[in-house]
DNA sequence: CACGAAACTTGCGTGCACGCAAGTTTGCGT
DNA sequence: ACGCAAACTTGCGTGCACGCAAGTTTCGTG
């Protein structure tokens, strides 16, 4: 059931992660307002503050689009213990960065300003793991706040492993694999979540 | 070692937080620009920007004020085992509104960008309880990750309390005790604070 | 098919966050 | 006591977030 409406609103929304990441990369984060934004994708101004809350958002959003749904999905749909599925999940979602994220994430470790955002971007997990751990243990108000500990802690990971790039001098370099910080944020996690699971 | 320095910006800030506070509960918050907090505290609004980031954090400021050193410096002091001692310096130190706090806090719970604000102060326990907690356990990025996730179910609890209010009709009703939705939302976490804790 | 309600877009106006580059104050070493 | 360096304040300019109130498109229903 997916209506015209719904389908035009995910291409305009398609539509303004595209032009953003496009702009940025052509003339570099910082030289795009976001009306240019706005204008290359068609719309007016006041629109694309209806899709993204803020500049830079979009910008990011061309990278981790839709990746909340399909780590919360990976957790709803797997059968393994809660503290493995949504390590895995999370894990395993972020470490495909598919071909043009490469030079994306590049261009985001490089800037300041979309340092911040992408590592702010883990917050959008909350709403969706929400569900998808109530869904698994019977306790909404505890799936509530174990997602949230887990959105932080995959933040404190990005921001970890933003931390390490440009360390060397004034050469900046592209950061090793993600993979290691995540795993080392959410370990110290598993004990609740596996306490959460168990029927007491 | 308090130097004329630290005491002056001490004063600014508390200057702020009065002004901003006495202008809210006068005219509400709605009416009360950036401009005019600065002008009632005696400095310019571009120096206001200097210490709140925001339009209402001067005015939540008010009540939170110095709350995360309290609540970091109780954690490090405390002989109980960890999960309890954050538990009980986090209640301890939102139980008292102290005399003023409470029409402030109906000033809050009242309005809507207040009550974000709020829940958002919680984000500013991240730091200093990061310190405290890496004091008592040797490994700075566990730490580091639990106080995230602390500051993140302090959050939760916080938002928890706040939906309670205002649920009777139009009538805006002051919400019950914050100890409970406290306690809740940090009790899954136990587990991973003694889990930190013990040598492994 | 027609039509009313609900969703979405847009222009406009207002207040705000924040970088930058002076100007001013504080602190410290000699 | 002097003067330099670091910290803090301020004015200014720019881009931005967001409420509001029309105007427009989509959708379910009779």
């Amino acid at each position: 059931m997916t209506g015209l409406r719904e389908r035009k609103k995910q291409a305009t929304r398609e539509a303004l992660r595209e032009a953003a990441l496009r702009l940025a990369l052509e003339r570099g984060p910082d030289n795009v307002r976001v009306d240019d934004i706005a204008e290359a994708a068609g719309v007016s101004p006041r629109t694309y503050n209806n899709y993204f809350a803020g500049r830079d958002h979009a910008i990011v959003a061309a990278v981790t689009a839709e990746r909340e749904s399909r780590i919360a999905a990976a957790v709803a749909a797997s059968s393994a213990p809660l503290a493995s599925a949504v390590v895995e999940a999370v894990v395993a979602e972020h470490h495909n960065p598919g071909e043009r994220g490469r030079d994306t994430l590049l261009l985001i470790t490089t800037h300041p300003s979309l340092r911040a955002a992408y590592a702010d971007s883990a917050e959008s997990l909350e709403g969706p793991l929400a569900d998808a751990i109530a869904a698994r243990i019977d306790d909404t108000s505890t799936a509530t706040v174990l997602a949230a500990c887990v959105a932080a802690a995959v933040r404190v990971g990005l921001q970890q492993w933003l931390g390490q790039a440009q360390k060397v001098g004034a050469l900046v370099v592209p950061p090793g694999p993600l993979e290691e910080p995540l795993r080392a944020a959410l370990a110290p996690l598993a004990p609740a979540l596996t306490a959460a699971e168990k029927p007491a």
